[in-house]
DNA sequence: CGGTGATATGTTTCATCGAATATAACGCTG
DNA sequence: CAGCGTTATATTCGATGAAACATATCACCG
């Protein structure tokens, strides 16, 4: 049994934080262009430019800087509020999967393994 | 700007626990009944006893034990597992907000204030 | 100037979720 | 046995959100 665990932050301004925005960050970091990085976590191109939509919208300055055409296209990288926005996430995450780990133990022990079979 | 944040945890077997389930435990435990409880959050009767019923699905032991019938028509109580598991999910909740602080002001700050007018 | 690959949007369809409504079952009480 | 308040469950309807499909735009390059 593994006792995974998603962290989803919710913010009084309507921003919804979890692994999938976090996933695609790094995503748009490390290759560099939105579509690809929808492509490698099997998201639609539309589904990731609008998260990133989202996330640009929900901060002060944008995350995602964007650029059209050109030699390969066009391409997309992560702004230094954007990187920002990721680590911190990043290291939100271990901290509570570190620090939380006595509740999460006893919690993940109570969880009965055969959950859903509608 | 209030920094405030919902925690939800998403764990393997499916279960969503989130401060929705949380406050419905604690409404249940102080209530005595599911009914009550959900008229309190204004939440439907139905809405609160699936939620009831997706946990007693989730956890090995039913978090809720029920009766109908009686003087009183009848009634809920958190079991022994109920309790615990609500309040690991407090600790949790609270360890997040003091350990996290460093984090979540970090977002804080960069969050705007005028998110979404659609 | 046409091809290319990626960003940027619109539209339509579909599935899912929640709200509302209705009803049954239950067990004590008077 | 009728009334009461609650648990328990089914059904229907509307809204919300995601998926699918379809273009439009851009800038470089051969």
């Amino acid at each position: 049994m593994a006792p995974k665990l998603r962290l989803r932050l919710t913010f009084d301004n309507g921003l919804l934080l979890g692994p999938g925005k976090a996933d695609l960050l790094q995503g748009i970091a490390e290759e560099g262009s939105i579509s690809a990085a929808g492509r490698r976590m099997k998201m639609s191109y539309k589904r990731a430019w609008m998260l990133v939509e989202d996330m640009n919208a929900a901060f002060i300055t944008p995350l995602v800087e964007s650029s059209r055409g050109g030699q390969k296209g066009g391409g997309a990288r992560l702004t230094d509020a954007g990187e920002t926005v990721l680590a911190e996430f990043r290291s939100l995450e271990a901290m509570v999967l570190e620090r939380g780990a006595p509740q999460i133990a006893t919690l993940s022990a109570m969880l009965s393994d055969i959950p859903d079979q509608k």
